[in-house]
DNA sequence: TGTATTTGACCCGA
DNA sequence: TCGGGTCAAATACA
């Protein structure tokens, strides 16, 4: 993200900007922290990068809040190859206690469930199947009226070690050219990427902390130069093979061939690591947080090379 | 043998 | 009542 914006942006989003700037200077200030106190375990330096860690958070916050009020919706103008065309609803605080609750009784369960009514949820459609980083699973198949393919159900994996209740479905909508249409319900509540944070500190030599935090994509762009791919491979779960394309590029085949990891720079990837969702969903109110960081998330075009070319 | 996928059944919301 | 979403047994696969 530049420093820099045309004259006529409204004014409350160059200060949103100049929120999100400071976030990223703050976060260079502690990814220098940090490497400083890498190699050596000094608890001491623990304090002032809580307190920059904070300090992040409040930018995001204030610049989040500063959206919402401004009327955005500049979610079509930022997003390109891959776009969302919804971002539904705020995170119902009961979902949990039901999910825990439909899940203890007797053995046949089958269609024993509470369906979430307003879930948060968005869509992008893409021409092609990417990958956002996270271990699905695949737990269900429908046809859908009217819809020329079925739709195919995936739960977080780590539904029931983590109590992620992240849900997707993918229907292709397009046959010719291919077309997809993702639908991500709720939002990650597990931890794939423990070591996310630090990846993104030796993602490059340049000051690439623009991946995580200014939402830039011109530094990560390449995804096979980026370091960060490469040490990012092997510190996700491997579930995350679903949907490794069986013929598709040399990525996925490195990918595939040396861990059978598949991970995409996901923007939601970047903030959940951090813990920046949930903590910006309980600092705004659910629908304005949501929705901005929705926007947020997308604001990033990143090239789609984890592809597949068809469904499992 | 453990894990992932398939598939039919079932329930909820519109 | 119907369609969509989810469950879980059965099956496939590594």
């Amino acid at each position: 993200m530049e420093s820099t914006w045309p004259e006529s942006l409204p004014s409350s989003k160059k200060k949103a900007i100049e929120e999100l700037v400071q976030g990223r200077d703050i976060a260079n200030q502690l990814r220098s922290l940090l490497n400083k106190s890498a190699g050596d375990d000094n608890n001491n330096k623990a304090a002032p990068a809580e307190d920059l860690v904070l300090r992040i958070l409040k930018s995001f916050t204030n610049s989040l809040l500063i959206l919402n009020n401004a009327e955005s919706d500049e979610v079509s103008q930022i997003q390109a190859n891959t776009h969302v065309t919804s971002w539904n609803g705020g995170p119902k605080s009961s979902e949990s206690s039901e999910e825990t609750s439909r899940s203890t009784t007797h053995k046949d369960r089958r269609g024993c469930y509470k369906r979430r009514k307003t879930a948060q949820s968005w869509t992008k459609e893409t021409p092609n199947l990417t990958d956002d980083g996270y271990a699905w699973r695949k737990y269900g198949q429908k046809v859908i009226l009217n819809a020329k393919f079925p739709r195919h159900y995936y739960r977080c994996t780590h539904k029931h070690d983590q109590g992620c209740l992240a849900t997707k479905h993918v229907q292709r909508i397009h046959d010719d050219p291919p077309k997809y249409r993702s639908t991500y319900i709720g939002h990650h509540t597990c931890r794939n990427f423990l070591k996310v944070p630090e990846l993104f500190l030796d993602s490059s030599p340049s000051s690439d902390s623009s991946v995580l935090l200014s939402f830039d994509n011109s530094t990560i762009t390449n995804k096979q130069d980026n370091p960060f791919f490469t040490s990012f491979q092997s510190s996700i779960k491997q579930e995350c093979k679903e949907e490794i394309p069986s013929d598709h590029n040399d990525i996925a085949h490195i990918q595939s061939s040396s861990s059978d990891y598949l991970v995409s720079p996901d923007r939601t990837v970047a903030f959940e690591s951090l813990g920046l969702i949930s903590v910006l969903s309980s600092t705004l109110d659910s629908d304005n947080g949501d929705v901005i960081s929705g926007d947020l998330m997308d604001s990033v075009d990143f090239n789609d090379d984890f592809l597949i070319d068809d469904f499992p």
